[in-house]
DNA sequence: CTGTTAGCGCCTTCAT
DNA sequence: ATGAAGGCGCTAACAG
């Protein structure tokens, strides 16, 4: 059997309740006896019952974190970004991986706080499908942060970025560049994020009075297998792009890789930007330009106001974060 | 407050432990009530409260997945295949973060297990100073298992791969190519892993009657940027390697990097062969070619193990698994 | 400053 | 087939 409170109460001869004072550091406690107690602990390396001291708490000090996979690269950043914020604050982190599952995630989510496995769930990039889930979650008053899904409802706490504003940014680069054939590669578009990067690239090219080609617009859905296909069939036009920008980093790997099995050479023959900035665009050759999102940034401020929430009840007023984005110019462009 | 199993059994006019016995289908029950309590489940949508179980019960259903950093792409398939194998048995997973941090180990094994927290405890490829600690902790009889790293002593279980064959298979098929000079990027080595793909290197090419020379050795650590900087040290000898095997993929697409930006092409100029297969590998321009460990099935098998031990308790043999790798011949050699 | 007491929510004998 | 009672390990009033 493991080592218990009473186990440590009887060797430093005291009863449970002083121990447990002890240990939380809570109440007054002489010098002495604390030391007695400490010795003991050591001694038997005790460690508090998780289950036990949960139970008694009502509350058990981690915090959840539901996104489609952990082990896709783009949630690196948010992840280090959440996991330095919760650490930080004594919070322990568990992962819930939803695979896109839309059926399971309403069960998930209430198993896992209702449950009473978690504090409060901070949820990455959820699906447009998920809307009536998640505003039900919110109205029976669940803690729970979002990232990457806003809603106007100003009850309900999120962090997004300004995806408008970095798609306008990397088709004003390519722009720039004296590209007017530029390509466009969707993200999910079942992804709020995906959206509003169509709508940029849109809504910039008109802008600069450059007619909207649905040709040069190719579906993915944010993996690198889609990315590549995307650009075989952009490179397959009759007059294909000289320029593309991809939803995401991922995706533009997956172009890179096409263009360079077409027998041509980035930036020479095709301009490719990315977006997100995940950690692997700077490692590709040639590295990627791309739009980069606060993800770290935004990881660290979600789990910060569910923290804040989780501490002062629901009195704490949501919070809703508009993060800037900013273009990093590398050298798939040839800038 | 949340709904607990005295209101379903107010709900369905019962008392608790028939609830009880209902939920976990245990003992005899009359199909009756047992409809009644399901409603009653349903309408309130009831979820047992996961600390006062694991409370009573003494276990979780829990297990921990010890390693140094999730967000690291060579996870990804042992991650999968422990998810998939744990998800299959009904276990949670939970993941611990090391980030190397060797002193403060110890105290994550034993707060987890100690603590409650898991029943059972993964651990993926620790620094070799962790000996004494492993060792300690498997004498105590607590249910770990290995990957990636191995013990003589028949107690300890634990999975791992060939890997001196498996820089035998890299280096011979850079000789078959032609290639007699040879880089090699070393790992870190304070990892088992990355002093038996060292040794595999140089007895290679000791048997093949090719003297080792120590420039022709840089050292890395695993990461990504290890590998540029190697690469390019190596670049610049008077006379460089024609061909580099890597300790793994990061740093083969690291040394790519180098390569790339050297103003040589791979596999023209430079031959280059990864090690792992992360995925990657394929994804990168060019695909290299690499050494394919079975990462999912590691994952898989170390899962398996453990999850028969905390069914069997001690009386479980515990296992060895000694798995091979093989070659994937890509495009980064010219083969 | 310290001990006694009473649960937290659940499962599990033991009766009935 | 069902209910009553006890306790898992811990914390938190309440006395003293």
């Amino acid at each position: 059997m493991a080592v218990t409170i009473r186990d440590v109460a009887k060797l430093a001869g005291v009863s449970r309740s002083t121990v447990s004072r002890v240990i939380n550091a809570k109440g007054e406690v002489d010098p002495q006896t604390a030391a007695k107690v400490w010795q003991a602990v050591k001694e038997l390396e005790y460690h508090p019952n998780t289950s036990a001291r949960a139970l008694v708490r009502q509350r058990t000090d981690t915090i959840g974190l539901m996104l489609p996979d952990v082990t896709n690269p783009f949630y690196e950043k948010i992840i280090k970004g959440i996991e330095a914020t919760t650490n930080a604050a004594g919070f322990n982190l568990t992962f819930y991986n939803t695979y896109e599952d839309l059926a399971g995630r309403r069960r998930m989510i209430l198993s896992a706080i209702e449950g009473g496995k978690v504090d409060g769930l901070i949820i990455v990039g959820s699906h447009l499908g998920d809307k009536s889930t998640l505003l039900e979650m919110i109205a029976r008053g669940l803690p729970i942060s979002l990232i990457e899904r806003s809603f106007s409802d100003p009850s309900i706490p999120c962090v997004v970025s300004d995806n408008k504003t970095g798609a306008r940014l990397a088709v004003e680069h390519l722009l720039s560049l004296g590209h007017r054939r530029i390509g466009f590669i969707t993200g999910n578009l079942h992804y709020q994020t995906a959206i509003e990067r169509l709508e940029g690239y849109k809504e910039t090219l008109s802008q600069h009075g450059i007619p909207i080609e649905d040709e040069l617009i190719a579906f993915g859905d944010f993996e690198h297998k889609s990315g590549y296909e995307a650009m075989r069939q952009l490179l397959a036009l009759p007059m294909p792009p000289t320029a593309v920008f991809a939803s995401n980093d991922m995706m533009a790997i997956g172009a890179i890789q096409a263009i360079g099995e077409a027998g041509l050479s980035v930036p020479n023959d095709v301009a490719v930007v990315g977006y997100d900035d995940i950690t692997f665009a700077s490692m590709v050759h040639p590295q990627l330009t791309t739009i980069r999102q606060p993800l770290y940034e935004m990881g660290a401020l979600a789990a910060q106001g569910l923290i804040e929430r989780l501490k002062n009840g629901l009195e704490t007023e949501p919070f809703k974060k508009f993060l800037p984005v900013e273009l990093v110019v590398r050298k798939s462009c040839g800038a």
